[in-house]
DNA sequence: CGGCGCGATGGCAGCTACTGACATCACTGT
DNA sequence: ACAGTGATGTCAGTAGCTGCCATCGCGCCG
């Protein structure tokens, strides 16, 4: 493969993720990631868009894997239940067992504006495509948008509840927890304030 | 004011709009901005962060006027109810005399990703603000939380159909719809798929 | 009336992210 | 051995952004 030991990818990635969380994010060049991987700064830019993308790689695999559970749901389920059950799956299958990488990074994220702003497009760009997923099971364009977005806002939630919380609740439970609270408070026509 | 003509701000921020939509934003420099604008790229500096923000100087009044709406709404009105209602106010008090700057403006954004970044950043900040006024109302935190998520991406659904519509419809018809849509889809406790 | 202080602006040097063009190296198969 | 190919290195250049200090215009105060 490379001109040197394998991997280069990944070098990188865990160079950037110590870089970052030593010193933090602004204050790491891309010339001191690379050298900690024994690359070239330049070679930094073959595999990684930009600064930020280094910790986002990866985002394409999941956003596949939920557009193809919501391919897969059963034509007769609902959106907002297709959306869920789809982002329960994810959360069983890939994020479950790397609770503390997923910690480790988002304290990263959280310490820097530009991060979370990529993070935000990256969930953006994930809503975008289960709504357009949602859109090939005959759903329509208003209820699409809203159901993608409604299950975005219910993961974000239940994301850093999962993450910052003792690891006795999973994570599927408080997407299913953050949906139907979602659902309580938006389906009331006209509920008291909740004291 | 200024050494020279008064309003910098304003003029950095008109030079800007008007080259971003003739060139686009990554083709354009802030050198012109500040060439256009008779002044030089280390006063743009003084007056934006950043490249992106002149696009966005304002989003603090419209933070804080939401923010102001749900402190005033009457206490017995539900998380939703108040959230549709400040951001149903916003819309007729500052975007419905505006559609066309909106929509030049959001043209923009749209071409480019750094820029939707940027306001992505500054809706999810918005939610926020909005989920810690709701919390003052004595709302509960999860509840607050998916409540402000969930009127913004109704305010995002509505806005863009507001810009790019006819404009026989008004913003905040858009958001009551969007809003109420939200609601049959996410309070139906399981609801056949919409065809 | 004239100096003085202050806020806004300019000028300049410098760092860093990012890119294009081209050279070079290691590995593959023949 | 040798040519081809893909990954990496080298180098120069652009542009965003910042710190530091000089300069300008204006009002204030003696």
């Amino acid at each position: 493969m490379g001109r040197w030991a394998p991997d280069a990818r990944g070098r990188l990635q865990r160079a950037a993720m110590e870089l970052y969380g030593e010193r933090g994010f602004e204050s790491t060049t891309v010339a001191e990631i690379a050298e900690r991987a024994g690359l070239t700064e330049r070679t930094f830019f073959r595999y990684f868009a930009d600064k930020r993308e280094v910790l986002f790689w990866g985002a394409e695999a999941l956003q596949e894997f939920l557009v193809a559970q919501v391919d897969a749901a059963p034509p007769e389920r609902g959106p907002i239940e297709t959306i869920t059950a789809a982002l329960g799956s994810a959360a069983d299958a890939i994020f479950e067992e790397m609770r503390d990488q997923s910690r480790q990074r988002q304290d990263v994220i959280d310490a820097n504006r530009e991060l979370q702003e990529r993070e935000l497009i990256k969930l953006a760009s994930l809503a975008a495509s289960l709504a357009e997923a949602l859109r090939r099971r005959g759903v329509g364009d208003i209820a699409s948008s809203l159901a993608a977005e409604a299950g975005i806002a219910a993961f974000k939630v239940a994301f850093d509840h999962w993450v910052h919380g003792d690891g006795r609740r999973t994570f599927a439970a408080g997407i299913r927890d953050s949906m139907a609270e979602l659902g309580r408070l938006a389906g009331a026509p006209n509920p008291a304030a909740r004291r």
